[in-house]
DNA sequence: ATACTTGCAAAAGTTTTGCAGGTTA
DNA sequence: TAACCTGCAAAACTTTTGCAAGTAT
């Protein structure tokens, strides 16, 4: 049985804060308002855990390793800001994304990203 | 002015031969056929060059780091086999993905990746 | 009390960089 | 010969692991 900590709750806090999926590194940052003595090392365990039990989903970025967000969500894909590199959740999926897979492949999932300015940036 | 070296022409060999796109790991492997003494350092300097000057595009692939392929193909995203992990082209593009940036955004690009499992891999 | 967890520091994996020597034009 | 490149080894990063000490139940 899993000990419920502080630093525990505190990642699965700032998830929840979080306008959209967050890195380790800022996983880090923001918890650290809440357990100030919080090591990297525990970030890393404690999403590895909280994803292998179903509580956090991990999405690995193009280019820059793996962000984490709460598990609850419906199915949505991602935009990146090329500016300010922030990501964002876009709801909904194109209808032909099934029929790409060519004959005799069998698909089991996808992951979409968009890429482009943010309505922040864009001005 | 650049000069043409064994060391980079291998690379783009190798790339042109390719049933898909290559790790670094991979391309150093094959390319070492042509030129025994090539090192990590070289391919991963070439790459850089190669896709700076617009012959190579780099293909960020979630939770692997990047892949390489010739620049000159058509537009096309990739599927990549659960199983045996390689990564295949497909032609086409759902027609709905310029709908799904939310309004205010603006979008120059996109990335699609399938997975599940390939021919191969579903027998 | 026992099982589980933490922070630190070391380790491991990947990509980049400094440099002395070698290659291309 | 002058500019450019290479291989090696060291450096920089990111993520994982071992361990002694601390925390939750």
């Amino acid at each position: 049985m899993k000990h419920k900590t502080q630093q525990r709750k505190a990642l699965m806090e700032c998830l929840h804060e979080a306008r959209g999926p967050l890195s380790p590194a800022e996983i880090l940052w923001f918890s650290r308002e809440k357990v100030p003595s919080l090591g990297i090392a525990t970030v890393y365990r404690n999403l590895k855990l909280l994803v292998e039990e179903g509580f956090v989903a991990e999405l690995q970025v193009p280019g820059q390793g793996s962000y984490y967000e709460p598990a609850d969500m419906d199915h949505h894909h991602h935009f990146q800001c090329r500016n300010c590199k922030q990501l964002f959740c876009i709801p909904g999926c194109p209808p032909g994304i099934t029929s790409l897979a060519p004959e005799g492949f069998k698909l089991d999932g996808h992951e979409i990203f968009l890429y482009g300015r943010c309505s922040e940036c864009t001005q």
